[in-house]
RNA sequence: GCGGACGUGGCGGAACUGGUAGACGCAAGGGACUUAAAAUCCCUCAGCCUCGGCUAUGCGGGUUCGAUCCCCGCCGUCCGCACCA
């Protein structure tokens, strides 16, 4: 029997009014079932979502529709980040208001995202720029400036003179800043951190307990925080060398028991010792000033040479009083980690070998490798950094370093220097605080006054929302709220005087610290119910790209302990399992003229070779390589482009199929007109059969013909499941082929009406099943292949079933039968045989007699299920 | 430089972490149906030779009855961090 092919333009938008009226997808928080809460990292409102956000939603959607089927409930929301630059920027360009510019883009894109057909409580969604969001988010900071987690102090900052903004270190990649790419320069300025860093030692160990998360992510994170274990040894200053009250210089090092192969010391530019020193050296403060104006490029710094130069100081080596070393202003040694201060150890370490060469200081190999020959074991072109026995260094000699490392320890402890020991066991981080202002006007502002009497005085909470202006200008760089002529004068809350309010608003990355928080009750006036919070998190599974590893993931790690302190929830981590996918990536061509879009080209294949011309004129176009989408290569593929023509359920099997889901994925024409033949497959299969199907009972059968089909059926509702549940799609995608090619033949007779009736109910079952593994992936094509069958409801409310036990297992069972570890022939035979059995089985088939030729096998090995090997 | 991951047909990738290498899909070739096309269906599809084999999971060794999987040494690709003391 013909039937019409599949329409996804009529069926998609169908379905999805039908969801939307039933609220099949809105959450409530008294569902007494069990809780499973699913995230996708939620979009930047830029304008129309890409094939990046196809990918990262459908995936999240198969979960989420997936564990509503095995009845849980879903928490599944959607929400903008809304705040940031772009907006801006547009506000510059086409002289639109970043307040309309944004909203005008999540409704363009809310539009898209429906049309794809995600099973989201859209009763939840919120943008981060909506006044209901940051008036929440500044009683937090509120709550977190009383908790003492945020500090206001002067220190370098990235400056993005492009931007004129500060940026985060995270936001800084390979000196340039992450979102305009201009050189990011080092300036001194006073700004608002939140304190990371009195989180740092947790952030990093329980790191141990995300066992849900990639390794990948918790190692970057890990070396991010980069502890250290180490010891703060404090050297007195030689008499006579030492400036005018500066009596010890302190320094950090992980490597204490090389102490005794230390020749200099290296202090920063910035160092008050070094600048001590400069006051009467003309030529160090020269120097030093040199070193500083490097430093304003970040790329500078990267490639700068070593250089030092000595300050004249001496200090007294801790265990020997008649051993000076010198003290070295070096351009390498950061102001910001540990004190500012290192001794250097050349034979131990490259750098300080390097620097030791280029200055003539002594070279003492201290470490060499165990069964070495200290007498002549010699250090000069490269550093020895492995482990080994300790050498030159009187009362450690002959330990391994680490025991070294303790004594020095232990024995430094014990001597004082002024009222301190000389030397104290120190863990120390990478991490810095995070830096949050911002100075620009699309932002959370930060709720603080100013006030001249008073000093810095947050907003009382029942003043907030601190609201942005409306009426602003974007003709001139800098922030608006700056400039603007009434909105920063305030009265301070403390003394009632005239008080400035502060102008920065809060780094974007603050906005998304929180969101999946939110969530789970947004209507809320605090900015959490801490029950329903403790109820939902943390999030089951966090879908979203591995670009966030660090910045966003960490800053949620800690926005979760902060909101703790402050009492909002109770959990330390907010995403209990967390998966990276991969991008979405498409090949790329280039014409004469520069990049080519892919709509505008043809490709045809000659001698086994794909060549590429514009449609236009056919000029001759050169096939690139694959790269991830984006505008400037203009290999982009518009996800509305691809629902108007193949249908939502196309785009969404694509994105699961072939490629797994952490790797890229390569776009290809093919590839989605190969998917959109499977959804016309399916469609087929089911509607020329329904006739036949539709008044039948569903029945498994476990003889004969008919339990071909329901074996199948059942082993692929096994695997699919278990692969959705370890978001394995692509597996499931290829399980879900197996068993249309199974059903194919036997669906073909029951529409000619040459099935027995047991075929009939085993077909009807294992077509029930059919729907209800590809409802997750192709909801709108379960829908309507539900209803040619006649069904009940709707799929999307329907559970996943069961499998039967005893059809996934077969009564016999086929062993490749190995002689010496080649596969040379099968054995047939019953499941429950014992290995007695297999093995004389084995030895009687006709293959095996030959290659034994009479003799009897040296050994035979069977396992169970598994194989047969004879060893000839 | 340090750290990590990965190398399987023409392509994307499977293979229960030691047990039949190449599931499933894409591409390609052949055939059927059709006046023709599209759609659909069937067959072939790692390589090499004498229809039975041999060689094959980046390369070279090793452990094992048996290795894509474990160990050692190379080569290559990708990613992260990068003066962190």
């Amino acid at each position: 029997m013909a039937t019409e092919r599949y329409n996804p333009r009529a069926s998609e938008p169908k379905w999805q009014k039908a969801w939307g009226e039933a609220k099949l997808f809105e959450t409530k928080n008294d569902d007494p079932r069990p809780k499973y809460y699913v995230l996708e990292m939620f979009p930047y409102p830029s304008g129309r979502i890409h094939m990046g956000h196809v990918r990262n939603y459908t995936m999240g959607d198969v979960v989420a529709r997936y564990r509503r089927a095995m009845g849980c409930n879903v928490l599944h929301p959607m929400g903008w980040d809304a705040f940031g630059m772009p907006a801006e920027n547009a506000a510059m360009q086409n002289k639109v208001h970043p307040k309309a510019w944004t909203y005008q883009n999540i409704d363009t894109m809310r539009t898209q995202l429906k049309s794809m057909g995600l099973s989201l409580d859209w009763s939840r969604e919120f943008a981060t720029c909506d006044v209901d969001y940051y008036h929440r988010q500044q009683m937090l900071f509120i709550d977190f400036v009383e908790k003492g987690l945020v500090t206001r102090k002067s220190s370098k900052v990235n400056w993005d003179p492009e931007d004129m903004t500060v940026l985060a270190n995270e936001q800084v990649i390979d000196g340039r800043g992450w979102r305009s790419g201009a050189l990011v320069e080092q300036r001194e300025l006073t700004q608002w951190f939140f304190k990371i860093t009195d989180f740092a030692q947790d952030l990093s160990d329980a790191l141990e307990g995300l066992d849900e998360w990639p390794e990948k992510v918790k190692l970057m994170q890990r070396n991010w925080i980069g502890r250290s274990e180490g010891l703060l040894i404090r050297w007195p200053l030689a008499a006579g060398t030492a400036p005018a009250g500066e009596s010890e210089l302190e320094v950090y090092t992980t490597r204490p028991d090389t102490i005794f192969g230390a020749s200099f010391m290296a202090i920063s530019a910035d160092h008050p010792l070094a600048k001590k020193a400069a006051e009467n050296k003309p030529e160090l403060a020269a120097f030093m000033e040199d070193v500083r104006r490097m430093g304003t490029s970040v790329a500078a710094l990267e490639t700068a040479e070593k250089k030092g130069m000595d300050t004249g100081i001496r200090v007294v080596h801790p265990f020997d009083e008649n051993w000076t070393l010198p003290v070295y202003v070096a351009n390498f040694v950061l102001m910001e980690y540990g004190t500012g201060a290192i001794f250097g150890c050349p034979s131990g370490d490259q750098r300080d070998l390097d620097f030791a060469n280029k200055y003539g200081l002594p070279v003492v190999p201290v470490v060499m490798p165990e069964g070495g020959d200290a007498a002549t074991f010699q250090v000069t072109e490269e550093a020895y950094t492995d482990d080994g026995v300790m050498i030159n260094s009187r009362f450690l000699d002959g330990m391994k370093p680490t025991d070294a490392f303790n004594d020095v320890a232990n024995r430094l402890e014990q001597i004082s220097i002024g009222n301190r020991p000389m030397g104290e066991r120190k863990v120390q981080f990478r991490l810095r605080d995070w830096g949050i202002s911002r100075q620009r006007y699309w932002g959370c502002p930060i709720p603080m006054i100013h006030c001249d009497d008073c000093g810095v005085v947050a907003v009382p909470k029942a003043d907030l929302p601190v609201k942005l202006p409306d009426d602003v200008e974007f003709d001139r760089p800098g922030n608006p709220l700056d400039r603007h002529p009434t909105w920063r004068h305030v009265a301070c809350p403390k003394c009632g005087k005239d008080a400035r309010r502060e102008t920065d608003t809060m780094d974007t990355f603050v906005d998304s610290s929180w969101y999946f928080a939110r969530f789970t009750a947004p209507w809320e006036n605090e900015p959490t119910d801490p029950k329903a919070a403790n109820e939902w998190l943390p999030v089951d599974q966090y879908i979203g790209g591995i670009e966030h590893a660090i910045l966003h993931l960490l800053y949620s790690r800690f926005f979760t302990r902060a909101m703790r302190e402050a009492g909002h929830l109770n959990i330390a981590e907010p995403f209990k399992g967390l998966f990276t996918q991969g991008m979405v990536v498409h090949e790329t061509y280039k014409g004469p003229n520069g990049w080519v879009t892919p709509v505008e080209i043809k490709i045809e294949e000659a001698d086994g070779k794909r060549r590429a011309s514009l449609l236009s004129d056919g000029t001759p176009i050169e096939i690139g390589s694959i790269e991830k989408m984006s505008k400037s290569k203009k290999n982009v593929v518009d996800p509305d482009d691809i629902i108007a023509s193949y249908g939502a359920d196309t785009a969404r099997w694509f994105m699961l199929s072939d490629s797994p889901p952490e790797r890229d994925v390569i776009w290809t024409e093919a590839g989605v007109e190969g998917a959109h033949r499977f959804v016309q497959r399916v469609w087929r299969l089911i509607s020329e059969s329904a006739d036949a199907l539709a008044k039948a009972d569903a029945e498994a059968s476990a003889e004969g013909d008919a339990a071909v089909v329901s074996k199948a059926a059942h082993k692929a509702l096994k695997a699919v499941g278990e692969d959705i549940g370890k978001l394995a799609f692509n597996k499931a995608v290829a399980r879900i082929y197996e068993l249309s090619n199974t059903l194919q033949g036997p669906m073909a007779d029951a529409a000619a009406g040459k099935a027995s009736t047991e075929m009939v109910s085993a077909l009807r079952e294992a077509v029930d099943i059919l729907i209800v593994m590809i409802a997750p992936m192709m909801p709108h094509l379960a829908e309507e292949c539900w209803v040619a069958l006649g069904g009940q409801g709707m799929v999307a409310d329907r559970p996943w079933p069961k499998f039967d036990p005893a059809l996934i297992v077969d009564n016999e069972i086929t062993y490749p039968v190995q002689i010496n570890g080649k596969k040379r022939a099968d054995l047939t035979i019953a499941r429950d045989a014992d290995q007695l059995t297999v093995e004389k089985a084995a030895l009687a088939l006709e293959a095996v007699q030959k290659a034994l030729d009479g003799k009897s096998p040296r050994k035979v090995i069977v396992v169970p299920q598994r194989i047969v090997n004879v060893v000839a």
